[in-house]
DNA sequence: CTTGACTCTGGAGTGTACTCCAGGGTTTAG
DNA sequence: CTAAACCCTGGAGTACACTCCAGAGTCAAG
């Protein structure tokens, strides 16, 4: 299966940039991958896959700080110790509120979505409409859409 | 029903700070408030409501970029364009897919907290637990804990 | 053995979202 | 009328998470 990549390749693999995985190791995310014998980073499917679980961690709006004790709690996968699993007590009850927060606003927006149609198909054409001046500045893109 | 409050009785209601809903203003999240006879701004009901809108959508992990636009389809709840409707839709997936995957990491998350509690009951004792280091630093509180 | 693509380190710079003054004016309780 | 508590503006400072060099070494191809 797929052999040790140099951190270009790595980067190309996991959609981040060779500075922010240079970053993420400094930040003592990784820990520090193997070494060629000139001195070149050397990451393993494993290594490949930290690096994807701290890319979707973060998306889901977890700090490095959080994702570093993430990526312990991951690593020894209910490897005792009772305090470890006070952590990942406190982390499955914020991961909760976090989806149980966006389910209402899932609610909200949907029912302006509906809202909205409806007064689409009535042929509400009165009022003025000030967001579409806004609907421009939307379309700069974000840090995730490559 | 509740009367106009200056900033610091607004920030005590919102839990936020007075710096940091003047901060709101200067960003254009708020339009400007009115102005007391000294200078003072005032906030209203809808002002108020406007920037617990602003607290609870920042915890869903929206930037002040996209809470801005968020506050515009707020304020003009389904009132016609085709153009908000695409706005709130493509809103809606980011929200759907942000709730999926964080559904995916609470499995992840009640699985190893099953895998762990069975280990302790079976008195697992081995490992040196090289968590415990980690817990020290986990007891620095976040900017919500008030 | 040189050229070009790739990598290294250390450090400076950027964008976001605050956070904290200084130096002043306003309001209210006594 | 004065002192304490509150508010004003403008601007500097901070924390986080990158992002971008400069100057130098490594390595595969021709």
């Amino acid at each position: 299966m797929a052999q040790p990549l140099r951190i270009g390749k790595a980067a190309k693999a996991t959609g981040l940039t060779v500075d922010t995985i240079r970053f993420y190791q400094k930040a003592g995310l990784l820990k520090p991958p193997a070494r060629s014998a000139g001195g070149y980073r050397v990451f393993t499917g494993i290594e490949i896959d930290e690096l994807q679980f701290i890319r979707k961690a973060q998306d889901l709006g977890f700090s490095l700080a959080e994702i570093k004790e993430l990526m312990h709690l991951r690593g020894q996968n209910g490897q005792a110790c009772p305090e470890v699993r006070e952590i990942i007590k406190r982390r499955l009850a914020t991961v909760r509120a976090k989806i149980n927060a966006l389910q209402h606003l899932e609610a909200e927006l949907g029912q302006a979505l509906r809202t909205c149609s409806r007064a689409i198909r009535a042929g509400a054409h009165g009022e003025p409409c000030p967001v579409i001046e806004q609907i421009q500045s939307t379309k700069k893109r974000s840090r995730h859409d490559h």
